[in-house]
DNA sequence: ACCAAACCGGACCAACGGGGTCCGGATTCA
DNA sequence: TGAATCCGGACCCCGTTGGTCCGGTTTGGT
């Protein structure tokens, strides 16, 4: 369906927490600031620390800070950190000779061109753009309002 | 994984087969053709059929005929026609109710913008521009090598 | 009139990957 | 020392994808 893992979409919601509020922060406050899993939350930061987005500090008082702006940064690049390199087809992935049509495969390297169109295009949107300008303290459910942990 | 089904891949294959042979042709013959399964074919072709990009003519001496040049299809349409509509996350463009975490999602509708620009490139590119301009049935010696394409 | 070829519209099933959870270990600060 | 937190895995459930198959219908040829 051409689509991106929710990871990604988590991934923006964080980074755009993690920006909004600044500094280091947790994974469990972020995840109750956005309400999402926590494991989840857990998981997506690992992601993008793994990729360079953004930085883990250990140990107590520890926690996840962002490394540039989110106008600077580039969707392309959270989805590489999260979905990984990309690249339409599943010809291209790997390089080992599992497709049984090696041989007679006659569409081997003509996706390029497209590949080069999307990661343009995503290239060239940031996730400042994307990203919620603010996080609406989404008052509608009647669960406990997401009490906004402010350090100080 | 942000990668499209193998189908559509397929379906390249099985267009740029038409166009190249011309006329009507079967399934059968146009697996073989291939090097692609029957069934696999045939469903494609199904696919296609529906959305209007080949035409099927049942009964005996039938098969199917291609309706527009490839050079006037654009690959938007191929995939639309095979994967569905391109969205690259599950809410699709402001869609209500599917959504569980709908009234938790800070996201809602600001991936729009996104799916937009892949919408168009993907409509920038004809058909004609990625199928193989000549199908090599058998002496393909693998030349190309496999790039992988990593975005920024 | 009959049969074979071919499309049509489903249902069906196995395999893969995504999504989510959990655990033990390492690290840092009070 | 102990608590808090990140780190790096392993693990399982489930939906989608892919590939196949079958009966029905249409059409042309003998």
């Amino acid at each position: 369906m051409l689509r991106v893992s929710k990871l990604t979409d988590y991934a923006v919601v964080v980074l755009s927490r993690l920006e909004a509020e600044g500094g280091v922060q947790t994974a469990p406050g972020l995840a109750t600031a956005t309400g999402l899993g926590e494991p989840t939350v857990a998981k997506v930061l690992k992601m993008l620390s793994q990729a360079g987005l953004v930085e883990g500090q250990r140990g107590a008082r520890g926690g996840y800070r962002l490394l540039r702006r989110l106008a600077d940064l580039k969707l392309s690049e959270v989805i590489v950190a999260i979905d990984g390199p990309i690249a339409l087809t599943a010809c291209v992935d790997g390089g080992f000779g599992l497709c049984e049509a090696e041989h007679v495969c006659p569409v081997r390297g003509r996706w390029d061109p497209v590949n080069a169109a999307i990661r343009d295009a995503l290239s060239r949107i940031t996730v400042a753009e994307i990203a919620p300008p603010r996080l609406p303290a989404f008052a509608s459910p009647a669960t406990d309002p997401v009490v906004v942990l402010v350090a100080e």
